[in-house]
DNA sequence: GTGGTCTAGACCACT
DNA sequence: GTGGTCTAGACCACG
């Protein structure tokens, strides 16, 4: 289900918490459901708890979940997160806009490019 | 010339880095022009003269300046390291646009986004 | 285990990155093994923490191990860095080769000189 | 004739002696000719005249050239030096057929790599 | 306890 | 004066 990258030099939380997010983004985790506990995805991915925690602290800070003491975890609303998403990432866009028109391409060029990546998945 | 975001969470010196590698990008540093001493630059930031010899260390792993023993650092020519810089940018678009798409945008809105992202400037 | 030679004009972290690298490449310390810890290493060595922290960003850097942040330092995949490896000792044998012609050795002299040094071990 | 590498890490009077060392062996400075005096060749390669003469004093040190004083420097008679130089090529050579042997070559392989390797010109 | 980063201060080689 | 290296000691994030 997830990965870790242990190459990767961000803190392992947030590789899970990312992770997490785009489960539920592409809808493998569907609004309302419940999330895998913390203990039982601890042992799962061979972490420590506390780091699977935080990630679902950081998730909650998001909107992307909400907890239930004594319940779990569970999907939040999509419309309850996905604003503030997209607010994130047109500013993303714009940024990496401006860091091609540096490296020399022209706004056509990275149209292509567009183009092109979207087919990928992994 | 350079500012240190401290609220920014990655080591000084790839901070540092990043700033000067936009710089020499766009321009304001030209190719072969000498970079500011180690020390200078040091004392210009309030920064220990070992942050700054890493930034410059790891712009030189990465072909964006060159070193001179005794005499200084010197921006490299743009064409020995902007194929690199090529590919991981393009790199990083295609991760984008994977994101985009199952935050529900369509191909044409990151299309227009990308147009309206291109003026921006800080 | 290494022994670190003041003679030599090098940096000490080179030495001991090499030296790491022979033990590695030798089979001394194995796949996915743990490496020694920063600190024991510089115990053992009489050197400060932070030169055998560079030689260990070294040989990351190079990929011949990787980290994992709280947990140490462990061996990488043979696969992933001996092609790289071989790509620089094809270049150095060229190398070596033009200096023995220059020194008047014909191909059959080095071809010998190649099959007594073989059996060298220290 | 000699261009100076200034991505090469080793001292400008390393570099500057060994090029000139090559020149020798090879031929194109023969026995008992006039080197180029310090002052014209710190000219000619746009270093400091002390830079040359570090250089000039390794040369001597090695037996490769010797120094008559208001006359200049001259190249030595190739038997005086020839023999060291191969000693140490023969250790060098040593060395580099284990660090092969350690990545896998066969004593075959080794030789295949020689034979190619020969006709390299720069 | 482990690695990652930063500071402070020192000495060396090169120009 | 400039970069390259090393030492010493500190604090933080992670497990």
């Amino acid at each position: 289900m997830i990965l870790i990258d242990y190459k990767d030099t961000r803190p392992l939380y947030e590789q899970i918490a990312d992770k997490l997010s785009q489960l539920i983004l592409c809808g493998v985790l569907s609004e309302d459901e419940k999330m895998p506990s913390v203990r039982s995805l601890a042992v799962e991915l061979s972490v420590n708890p506390n780091t699977i925690q935080k990630a679902y602290v950081k998730l909650e800070q998001d909107g992307i979940i909400y907890t239930i003491k004594g319940r779990g975890n569970f999907v939040s609303k999509k419309g309850d997160f996905i604003d503030e998403k997209k607010r994130l990432f047109e500013m993303k866009v714009k940024e990496m806009v401006d860091e091609g028109l540096l490296l020399g391409y022209t706004m056509e060029m990275l149209i292509m490019i567009i183009k092109k990546g979207g087919i990928t998945h992994d």
